[in-house]
Parts: structure tokens; C-alpha cells; sequence
DNA sequence: AAACTTGTGTTACTTAAGCAACAGTCGACG
DNA sequence: CGTCGACTGTTGCTTAAGTAACACAAGTTT
């Protein structure tokens, strides 16, 4: 769904995003994000300007894809998969955004307040992606469509960890995963018809 | 003479011959030279690999440009340049030729015997391209041609510089040096009507 | 020996990137 | 106030990169 259409993409449309999205990566660690320009990232990425525009909107379209594409990639490198076991699936998929606004809130140039917002709506909106994704290779009889408990669910699952994130002396991720689970839970339930591993 | 008609070289150019040098520099770090294809390297690259032949004839040619860029950045690190003193200029390439000759010889990859005398010559000619670009940008009255100057005086720096190299217990290179730049001088010097500061 | 396999060069044709120029926005500065 | 400077988007036209196909060579496998 994501591999498929990016492989048969022209490679040098891939290239150039690849060059963009590593310059802009690049920038942000020594710059905040409104002090850099589509004329800084396409000088960085040895592309040029108009060709910018021929793939992003905006520097926050830029933006947008970088921060979809590094959640992913931290996915994927925990395998989460909603293939096996759902009920590990969604302990790992929340770890994982545990450990993504960790690292996030680290960030000078991007926990300025205001990028903050666009940069949470990216990467709830990712989660919801990703459950909706799920649902539909594990089809399961719902009286409730599959995108209205995606939604719910991914603003559920943000909020929790955000909510965690922001505790001062919070305890450890493991922990409050399995708390976690347990609030979504009912969300994902909610509407199901038989019962699942869920 | 170099960067003049670099710069104004289609971006596109310069970006794919970079990648290209990139590609083969990572490479050279895990395999030797004749393990490395033209499509490992296009592929790491991420060019085509017909493209590849729109800029080299074949991996040799990368390889030359390669090492002659190398040179030269080791070059410019050190600002050798033939404006101020030329006395002091020749101790510093000298140096840095056998600063350059020490690190070939750590390479793996490229130490292999069959392709020794392929960077070596590469080398050694870019010394002789360094030096005559150095004398026409500073004209002496001359007997003796300056090309025919650069092309003696390199395969002797080289020479010596190589001598120096695979000398088991060999003296500190400034000490060496010293030594060197006395050889090389009688061959600067040939034919030189009035006398100059070299 | 014949059939694969893997890599090299080369080609005509398609597609994306680069360019230069333009109009527009916005803040800084005299 | 204006106008300067830096940046943003947008456009037709140019140029380089990508593709797929080909012939060829050298080494394997059957």
C-alpha cells in the first residue's frame, strides 16, 4: 500500500524527494523551522526551487511527509504488523509512539510552539493510517464503520501518550502501555460483532 | 581552471557525478576495487547505470576522478597555492603527497596490485597538472619548456615521496621533506634565465 | 556442447529536473 | 510614505537522466 506505489515510482522522483526530505533533516538540526527556507532545503538538497513545488505545496508538506516517513520507518523497525496477535500489535504501536514524542519533545527546532500543533496532527493522523490499515487486511464485522474507530481511536491513543509525555515524573513506557491498552480497547471493541483477538 | 568550469556546469551534472564518486567511495570501503560492478555502483548511486557512460568511459575513470578530487581537497585544506612564496609551496605538497601516499597505503581496497599503478599514475599526474598550473600563473623566463619542468619534477616528487613510503623505519615526514624539496630543485630551477624565488 | 547467468557498452525515445523570468507578498529601513 | 531586499509561487522552454531493448563477452551449470 505504501511500498507498492513508491517502488514503481520514477527513480528520480524519489531521489529528489529522498534529497529534499534529508536536507530539510539536516537543516533542522542546527535551525528552527521557520528560520529555514524552500531556498535553504533545495540549495542543501543540490535541487532546484521549481522543482521543489513540483512535489510539496510548502515547506510544511515537506514537513508533513518527513515526520510521516521517520514514524513509519520506527514502525517498521519494530515490525509492527497487525498480522499475528492484535493485542501485541497495539502495545507495540503505542510503545512506539511513546518513544516518538520522546524523542520529539528533544527536538529544539520542531517543539516550537507554534509547528507544534501540525507536527501532532501528522503524526495522529499517521496512527489513524496505520489502524485503518489494519482493519482492512483483518476484516471483522462491525456495526460501526472501520474509519470512524480508526479516528477515535488515534486521537485516543495521541492523547494518552501525550497526556503520559507530559507527566513530570511519568513511569516507565512498558507500564503505562498496558494501561493504555486497556482505554483503547473498548474503542476498538466498540461495534463488533463476534468477538475477536482484539 | 578548475573550479571556473565547474561552476558553471549543469547542476544536474555535478550532482550525479558526486553521487556517483560517493557510491564508489562507500564502496571502496567494503569491497575491493575489481569486486565492484558499474551497476553496484549506479545502483548505490541511484542513477542509471546508462548514465553512468554519459559521464565515464568506465569504473577506471571514476576511480581517477575520484582520487584526483581527493588529492586536491587535501590540497586546499592546506592552501597550497603557488601566489605567496613558492619555496614554502613545494615543502607543502611535498607533504602533502606523502601525507596522501600514507593513507593509500592503509586502503584495503585499492592497495591491490593490480591497481596500484593505476592510482599512482593518477596521482603522480596530478601533481604535474598541480605544478604547471602553479607556472602559469607565475611565468619565468625559461629555456627549458615548463611543461616538460612539471612532467620531471612530478615523477621525481612522486619518486621520492614513494622511496620514503616503503622505507621500513622511515624519518618524520618534515625531516624528509626538507631532503626532497633539495632534489627537486635542481629540476625547477633548469633553464631559468633570470633567478626566482623557488 | 548448449543453455543459463551476469555484466558491459550502446541506442532511440520518454520523462523529470533546471533555468530564467515574472508577478506577488512582506518586513526593514531611511 | 516609498522602495529596497529577500522570499514565494508559477510558467514555457531547454537539457540531462531514466528506460528498455539490443548485441556482445566471460564464466557457470547441466
Amino acid at each position: 500500500m505504501l511500498h507498492e506505489e513508491c517502488e514503481r515510482l520514477d527513480p528520480r522522483v524519489r531521489r529528489t524527494r529522498q534529497l529534499l526530505q534529508d536536507a530539510l533533516r539536516k537543516l533542522l538540526e542546527e535551525k528552527e523551522f521557520d528560520k529555514i527556507s524552500v531556498q535553504d532545503i533545495t540549495e542543501a538538497a543540490t535541487v532546484n526551487r521549481a522543482t521543489f513545488y513540483a512535489h510539496y505545496d510548502d515547506k510544511f508538506a515537506l514537513l508533513g511527509e518527513l515526520i510521516r516517513v521517520s514514524f513509519l520507518k520506527l514502525l517498521a523497525q519494530r515490525g509492527v504488523q497487525f498480522d499475528g496477535g492484535c493485542s501485541t500489535a497495539f502495545q507495540v504501536l503505542i510503545l512506539a509512539v511513546c518513544d516518538y514524542l520522546v524523542e520529539l519533545e528533544k527536538s529544539q527546532s520542531l517543539s516550537q510552539h507554534q509547528f507544534e500543533p501540525f507536527v501532532e496532527r501528522t503524526v495522529m493522523d499517521q496512527i489513524r493510517v496505520v489502524l485503518l490499515d489494519g482493519f482492512e487486511r483483518h476484516p471483522v464485522e462491525r456495526s460501526i464503520a472501520a474509519e470512524m474507530i480508526a479516528a477515535t481511536a488515534s486521537w485516543a491513543i495521541y492523547g494518552a501518550v501525550k497526556q503520559w509525555v507530559n507527566t513530570a515524573d511519568r513511569v516507565p513506557a512498558e507500564e503505562f502501555v498496558t494501561v493504555a491498552v486497556e482505554l483503547v480497547r473498548p474503542i476498538v471493541m466498540a461495534g463488533v460483532q463476534q468477538p475477536a483477538n482484539v
